[in-house]
DNA sequence: GATGGATTTGGAAACGTTTCCAATTCCTCT
DNA sequence: AGAGGAATTGGAAACGTTTCCAAATCCATC
């Protein structure tokens, strides 16, 4: 059939004077079948016969035609892009969490865009505003602050599917999101009774805070340990803070200088551990002969210090994966089922670092 | 005008009965104009009267109007998006670059998209169709191979802006991209001067390899440094190798049981870092006094570590904003001056980990 | 008050899809 | 062979914008 090969080398020409894309119009045409057709040849094949799709597939090919997203989802408003919402994507912590969900969100043939926010509520809102006039189909979000009612509210009134990430929304507001969680309070019971098992009673918990969801649940982990093994627990131990580096580290200095010294101590976060670790060595306290030492993630400084320290670990991989697959979930089915909840387990990684404290 | 209000009150009802937003046709009925003016007035206000202007403005507000990209997009051809295509987004390298990048084309109203590779040709070829498809105004791009012809002809190809990130395009190409590099060979010049300055001869470049362009630099910047000082350079002392932690490890230790032990070592990495501060503890080296440490990379390992290490630095801050400006720059303009190239400086950050050699 | 140009306006045509609807074709069964 | 239903098809209407074009209005000048 010469006819559609001329119409095929007719097109191409135009495209490359014209530097424009074929479009499926002119798929159609070199087909010879309407633009319907061609459509529903190429999605799925729904009510075309065969001889329709061969054809079509053959032009399409020969045409190098790409459909345009941007058209496709303007009709069938879904824009096939996820939206992903944290406070810094720099951080290790995000960073694998959304290198994790691009990768599943991947496969079902979505795209992720980032966006940080440097913990500013407004930011968050606007960001999330920004989200929905792009039609974004969905948002991974972990939000800065748990208690910010507005931009909870903004949330919820995005209007597309929200995924939460290890935070808890206010427990009143209408309908909860599906969220991941990690039980960090698990972890935190789990880390508190091995150092109490070995022999540890004045134990220091240095945290950058009980603001969010981790630190409030390390914190009730913490707890619940000691009233577990029927200790009482030195409320001062627990001590927030801010988490900056120099700050961890004369805040460590100060707990370990205290007249009864804490023979244990759980560092939530690298520069906690960091700024610990410094601390330790500045007072010549050896690990985990004078102090023990469990870091509450599993970072690159926790695996390779000497004695390497142990460390409760959790999957930030699985975390993102299962957050993108509750979304994706979310946006197949009808939404009508219960918010679902992933708990992701916290395991402690024993190293080198902790011991039965020494009498002294 | 109680008739706009009525009407008003109409859309607004309606909207929330069937849940859908308010459209700029509804705005122009509200505000009593037509639709062509409606959009003149809410973009920019070319060639519209104050008055109209006025009233298009407060319908949009009452009804709470938020446009809609797609459609937006779809007539006008540009997305507003940006795509980064990196081998690994958890990477600390790559996640602060975007970090960055997503920074600066946030205050330029653009969405940043980012997808990983993993190193994997294929799916860069798939990532950058997909963006095509998707119409992303540019891509910030670090191919994970500089030497893969098909990725940087699919990048050609793409008709869309490219930056690309601490790569060399093979030189023959139809007129490289926009590029932002690090000057990673001026760095090792640098390092290895500084080592050859207090004493060593015999040192160790540990590196993973020349495959890509930082590997290339440096490895050109040692053998520069050495020539520059008129001194011989002992050829097996740049050790290419896998960069896996234990791999690192064990390589390490080989070099530094070898018979003419390097007094210095240069680490390219943080894994490699890790391994060879692993080794050096493993053999009973003290640093600096049996073996000086410069670290190719400052990460938290370096600057916590004890002693302290001595490391190359440059801003990936830099690097995510310089590439996102040229990009943008590339938007704006009309693309036909020469591809412009930015070369980022690298420092040495002194720290305790070096010392002249002792004799032995 | 008419003339002319500049400004403002409304209507409609894109942008590239999908999807609805009616019309056509194709089977199968009487 | 004709009827009836299922499958396929073409044409057109959306989706929500921006932008083009021609018509209408304005304002100053003659």
């Amino acid at each position: 059939m010469p006819f559609r090969f001329n119409y095929i080398a007719t097109i191409l020409e135009e495209n490359v004077s014209r530097l424009t894309r074929a479009t499926i119009r002119d798929v159609a045409h070199a087909a010879g079948v309407s633009v319907g057709s061609a459509s529903r040849a190429l999605n799925g094949g729904r009510n075309v016969s065969a001889r329709v799709i061969e054809e079509v597939a053959q032009a399409a090919k020969q045409l190098g035609y790409q459909p345009d997203f941007l058209a496709r989802s303007l009709r069938t408003r879904s824009s096939g892009m996820v939206g992903c919402l944290v406070s810094d994507i720099a951080n290790p912590l995000y960073a694998e969490i959304v290198q994790a969900a691009e990768g599943r969100l991947r496969e079902a043939g979505c795209l992720l865009v980032v966006a940080s926010t440097g913990n500013d509520p407004k930011r968050e809102q606007d960001a999330v505003a920004e989200f929905r006039g792009r039609r974004l189909d969905g948002v991974l979000v972990a939000p800065g602050s748990d208690t910010n009612e507005k931009s909870w509210r903004a949330l919820a009134e995005a209007g597309t599917a929200v995924v939460i990430l290890d935070r808890d929304p206010p427990s009143s507001d209408d309908g909860p999101f599906p969220s991941v969680l990690v039980d960090h309070r698990g972890g935190a019971v789990a880390a508190t009774r091995y150092l109490l098992g070995l022999g540890h009673r004045r134990i220091a918990l240095l945290t950058p805070g009980a603001r969010m969801r981790p630190g409030r649940e390390r914190i009730a982990g913490f707890r619940q340990a000691f009233a577990d093994a029927g200790r009482s627990l030195d409320g001062a131990l627990v001590c927030p803070q801010e988490s900056s580096m120099d700050f961890a580290y004369s805040a460590a200095l100060a707990v370990l200088e205290a007249p009864a010294r804490p023979t244990a101590v759980i560092a939530l976060g690298t520069r906690i551990l960091a700024g610990t670790l410094r601390a330790a060595r500045t007072l010549g306290l050896s690990i985990p002969e004078d102090l023990s030492v469990v870091s509450v993630g599993d970072t690159d400084i926790a695996a390779v210090h000497t004695p390497a320290i142990t460390a409760l670990r959790w999957s930030l991989e699985d975390v993102g994966r299962a957050a993108a697959e509750l979304l994706l979930q979310r946006l197949k089915g009808d939404g009508t089922t219960a918010p679902p909840r992933a708990l992701l387990p916290v395991d402690l990684v024993l190293r080198e670092s902790c011991a039965p404290p020494t009498r002294t």
